[in-house]
DNA sequence: TAGATTGTTAATCGATTAACAATC
DNA sequence: TAGATTGTTAATCGATTAACAATC
C-alpha cells in the first residue's frame, strides 16, 4: 500500500520511520509478554528484518537511550515508544462503510488499542443506522459532521465503494479529519496537512502474483 | 504496508515499480471506459502522484514505446502492462481463514479480475467448509495441500489470525505457494524466493493517527 | 581488562528527478 | 518551423548501512 501526503509538510519522522517503531512496538510487546527484560538492537533487527544501525536510528528519534551493558529495557522503550506515536488522550477514530469489510474492520480492531479505537460508524443504508455493531454505534451519514466534530474525531477509516470515496473524504475533513486509512481503490486527492495511507488490496494481490511468479522463474533456472 | 523480501533475489522491476504499474492501471482502465485514447505522462503522473519522468521511466520497463506526439495509447499501453504483471494463463489465488475478514476479502475480489480470483477457501471450522461463499468452495484444511498443488495455485490470501498464521504459512509454502497476502499482524518467516506482502492494518491505522495529530500540529502553528 | 553494544557520523546505495538531444 | 513530448542519461536526493570512539 502506497500512501499519499500532500506537499509542504516537512515531519520530523519519515513515514516509513512511524511504519517501523508501530512494528517495533508490537514486536517488544511481544518480548514482554514472553517475559524478556531486555533486547539488543540485532535482536529486534532480526524480527523486524533490517539493519541494527536501522534501529538504533529510529530508537534514537523516540528519544530513549540504550546502554552498552544492557541494550534497553523493554518495558521503559515500550513506553518512549509509546510517548513518541501515541495522542496524550484517548483517540477516537471514525468508519465510514459499514459493508462486509467494515464489518470485518470493526471486528478486528475492537478491543485491540483501548486509546485508539473507532468509536462511530455511519453508513446511508436505514437498516445498520442505529445498530450497535461489536460495541460500536452506527448513525446515519446526515449525523457525520455533527459526531466528528463532538467526538474531536481526526482520524477516519474509508470502506466505500470507489464511487463514493472522494465525496466521504471531502466531507470527512470539511468535519475536521486530517488522516484517513482509504480501503476504496482510489487515490483521494486531499488538501494539504491531510495524510492518507492507501490499504489497495487490489494493487496488493496482484504485487504478490507477480512477485511470486518471480520466485517461481527463478528456482527453475 | 511494508514487504518482505527474502535475500538473494534480483528483481528486474523493484516492488515499487511494481505497485506504481498495478497503479497506472487501474487510472488508465478508469481512462478508458471515459473513452479517453491517449495520455502523456505527465497526465498519468498527476492522478498516481509522481513525477512525470518517473512514470516514463516505469512505462519503458514494460516495453511499450510513446510518441512524441501522442504520448501513449491508452489501450496499447494496458496491453502491454498487462503482458508485463499478468500470468500467460488464468491465474487461482487461494484464502486461508474464512471469518469476517475472510469472507469480506471473498467479496471484494470476487468477480473483480477474472485472471486473478480466488478460487479456494480454507478453514478450519466444520461449519464453513463444504460451503460455497461468494462463488468460491470453502475446503477443509486437510483438503490444503492437494488443492493447492492440482491447481497450480502459487499465491495465497492469510486471514487467519496472528498465532495461526506461521503455521499456515508453512504449510502453504510445502504445497508450493511462493507468495503471500498477509493480513495476520506477525511477520512471517520464509524462505529465499517466497514474497510476503504484509497487509498491518493495526500498524496503518497507528500511521494515520500520527500523522493527522502531526497535520493537525501544523495548522495551529 | 577484553568484549560487546551503544550513540552518532561518514560512506554507500538506490531511487527520484532534472536535463537534453531526438522526435513528431 | 516552433512547440511539446519522448527515451535516456546525469545530477540530486534521501535513506540505509558501515564504521568508530565512547561506554558498560
Amino acid at each position: 500500500m502506497a500512501a499519499q501526503r500532500s506537499a509542504n509538510q516537512s515531519q520530523k519522522a519519515s513515514e516509513a520511520a512511524v511504519g517501523r517503531l508501530c512494528l517495533y512496538r508490537a514486536l517488544l510487546g511481544g518480548l514482554e509478554r514472553e517475559g524478556v527484560e531486555n533486547v539488543y538492537s540485532h535482536q529486534l533487527a532480526a524480527l523486524a528484518g533490517g539493519a541494527p544501525s536501522r534501529v538504533r536510528r529510529d530508537l534514537m528519534a523516540v528519544g530513549y537511550d540504550g546502554s552498552p551493558a544492557r541494550g534497553y529495557v523493554v518495558s521503559d522503550l515500550l513506553r518512549s515508544i509509546g510517548r513518541f506515536l501515541d495522542a496524550p488522550a484517548q483517540e477516537g477514530v471514525a468508519l465510514v462503510g459499514v459493508g462486509n469489510l467494515g464489518r470485518a474492520l470493526m471486528a478486528f480492531f475492537a478491543g485491540r488499542r483501548p486509546n485508539l479505537s473507532i468509536i462511530a460508524a455511519f453508513d446511508t443504508d436505514p437498516e445498520k443506522t442505529g445498530r450497535v455493531i461489536h460495541g460500536c454505534r452506527c448513525y446515519s451519514m446526515d449525523a457525520l459532521a455533527e459526531v466528528v466534530e463532538e467526538n474531536g474525531i481526526r482520524a477516519a477509516i474509508l470502506s466505500v465503494p470507489a464511487a463514493e470515496a472522494q465525496g466521504v473524504a471531502d466531507r470527512l475533513i470539511r468535519a475536521g479529519v486530517r488522516g484517513l486509512l482509504n480501503f476504496a481503490p482510489v487515490r483521494l486527492r486531499v488538501p494539504a496537512g491531510v495524510f492518507v495511507e492507501n490499504m489497495d488490496m487490489a494493487v496488493s494481490l496482484e504485487k504478490v502474483a507477480y512477485f511470486a511468479r518471480q520466485g517461481e522463474a527463478e528456482e527453475e533456472s
